[in-house]
DNA sequence: CACAATCTAATTGTGCGCAATTATAATGAG
DNA sequence: CTCATTATAATTGCGCACAATTAGATTGTG
């Protein structure tokens, strides 16, 4: 006769913030996937090249401090986009360590059809600017709070 | 000479929600991590925990609803789990397509362990609980919205 | 200069996450 | 009862995500 364990309200799935993130995440994704798959790119991908578009020309640490990604998985994923033909990467001639990753013209021309993304979005999430700005003002927060906290 | 493009507010990354809740849900991750590894258990791993928690013996079918997950994740992360002593997989009699999963006495008694975990993320997140549980409120509330958006 | 320490990417291995397919079981219409 | 339809998991293949390691370049110190 299993004894029914005491209900602890902050281990209830409905009750965990970290789930809702992750799971509006997921949300995220599957609305965002038939927008970009006329773009034939990923949500990563898409990430990446929002970076190019604001900076152009950068090493691939930059857009790991910009994306919160490490190398594993940006070296990969750019070279799905190089073989795409929407960037080149190049080696640093200053520092030979660096990896320098710049838009093709065919990675710029990209951007044009991106615009139409964040509208299709924005309506699919049934908010207003002001609201999508509330939230994402507070989740930045968070965020920047949870990673000071990882080097305790 | 390339043309510097316009800026589009709604391109930039620092204003996209969807990039918010995805860097937090990331942040999130490398917090749960260290706290995880004492239960050896990974985040979506708990995830199915917590839900076995609540309601033991149910078809991964429920855990996928509750999860918003499919078998194509489940199946190999509950084989994992089942590997670990933790749940065990059996067909079920009155419906032979259902794999049901029930916890091992092991898996049971992981929960006392489980318990701390909350508090830890509660800690590193800088909220209280009120903050936390508003913006939860209002990420499930979008991910619904976005979740329904999809079969349009 | 020598040489250790640091920095940047790339590589490797494990575990999601999901689309598409397959296999099997249950259900329903004629 | 028969056969098409539907339901449930499992499987396969691809792309992240990250820890750990490796390789090579740069910097700092004596």
């Amino acid at each position: 006769m299993a004894k029914k364990p005491a209900p602890n309200p902050l281990l209830q799935l409905d009750n965990q913030l970290c789930f809702a993130v992750y799971s509006a995440g997921h949300a995220f994704n599957r609305v965002y996937k038939p927008l970009l798959e006329r773009l034939k790119l990923t949500y990563p991908q898409y990430l990446a090249m929002l970076v190019l578009w604001e900076q152009d020309n950068v090493p691939v640490k930059d857009i790991g401090e910009r994306l919160f990604l490490d190398s594993g998985t940006l070296t990969p994923l750019l070279k799905r986009l190089e073989a795409a033909g929407l960037i080149k990467r190049t080696r640093s001639v200053e520092d030979e360590r660096q990896m320098l990753i710049a838009l093709t013209a065919q990675g710029q021309a990209l951007r044009e059809k991106a615009k139409a993304v964040p509208q299709g979005i924005l309506a699919a999430s049934g908010c207003t600017v002001g609201e999508m700005a509330a939230m994402k003002n507070d989740l930045v927060a968070l965020r920047d709070r949870l990673n000071a906290a990882i080097g305790d």
